[in-house]
DNA sequence: ATGGCCTCCTGTATGC
DNA sequence: TGCATACAGGAGGCCA
């Protein structure tokens, strides 16, 4: 899936282009996504509205409305969005398309449907991070994601730290990719117990995770196979991957073969000289 | 409470 | 070429 750096390049494109538009209808493809998707609820509370902000939160699309109704977009795994006019041919796997006062509609198209959408009545969505996101983590880049937060959570975790790491509850945006890649930065091996990580990792690892994020939003996010913004175009923060997908190619840093294994059934990449830490 | 496994679904790559 | 199998950016549920 787009983790966060995709999420918020998309988030960024879209939101000039829907800022002030107003819905004038939605179509949906009838299949259900990862949960059947409320198209009449949207009939009814976003048909007519005025969209005001267009934001992110965690890997979460935030799309409210002049009345402050909250639409809520989940790519999953091979979510994309994209503006289109009326009349481009609707594509397979088109789910869901919310037209526009000008004559383009924002268009999920998402093979896998893992993807989700969710709509939020305006007290809901006041209240979001109580209602919706009460088991979602803070932002990385938030304060307060500092060594003490994660070092609470991780007292008593025997479990590898890249697993840590991509636990929604403990940091939100965090997915495979950059989770790879912010260990090997750090020189932390994937498989180290979370409790084992000290004070002074936490205020290594965290700036790195950070400046890896931004870097990646740089660049426009990592297209691995299908990700594009919503204009379309892809993402090259691939090309700057230390690890991930680089199974025995030579590291970087220091020309030994990268391993791949598999941490809780993902697919993991390190160098075993670089992170012995 | 913790951690590992499985599932949702489709497309693509790989191997026989 | 054709078919079977493995694997893929997520995340939540279930079970030990």
């Amino acid at each position: 899936m787009p983790e966060l750096p995709e999420v918020e390049v998309i988030c960024q494109g879209l939101r000039p282009h829907l800022t002030n538009r107003l819905i004038t209808g939605i179509r949906c493809s009838g299949k259900p996504l990862r949960h059947p998707v409320p198209h009449a609820a949207m009939d009814e509370l976003l048909c007519g509205q005025t969209i005001r902000t267009v934001e992110r939160r965690a890997k979460y699309l935030l799309i409210a409305t002049e009345d402050e109704t909250l639409l809520i977009i989940h790519l999953g795994m091979t979510g994309n969005l994209g503006l289109f006019p009326h009349s481009t041919p609707v594509k397979v796997h088109d789910h869901v398309r919310w037209q526009l006062d000008n004559g383009l509609e924002l268009r999920l198209n998402d093979s896998r449907r893992f993807g989700a959408v969710w709509l939020l009545p305006p007290e809901q969505a006041r209240n979001r991070e109580i209602e919706f996101f009460a088991n979602t983590g803070p932002e990385p880049f938030s304060s307060l994601c500092t060594p003490a937060h994660f070092m609470a959570l991780a007292r008593k975790r025997q479990q590898p730290i890249k697993t840590f790491l991509m636990d929604s509850k403990v940091v939100a945006g965090i997915g495979n990719i950059y989770a790879n890649e912010a260990l090997m930065a750090a020189g932390i091996h994937p498989t180290r117990p979370a409790c084992t990580l000290l004070e002074h990792d936490w205020q290594r690892l965290i700036p790195l995770i950070r400046r890896i994020l931004t870097q990646a939003i740089g660049c426009g996010g990592s297209t691995i196979s299908d990700f594009i913004n919503a204009s379309g175009e892809q993402g090259y923060f691939q090309m700057h991957f230390q690890v991930y997908g680089r199974k025995n190619q030579p590291c970087h840093q220091c020309g030994s073969p990268i391993e791949k294994i598999q941490i809780s059934g993902r697919a993991t990449y390190f160098c075993p000289i670089c992170q012995q830490g």
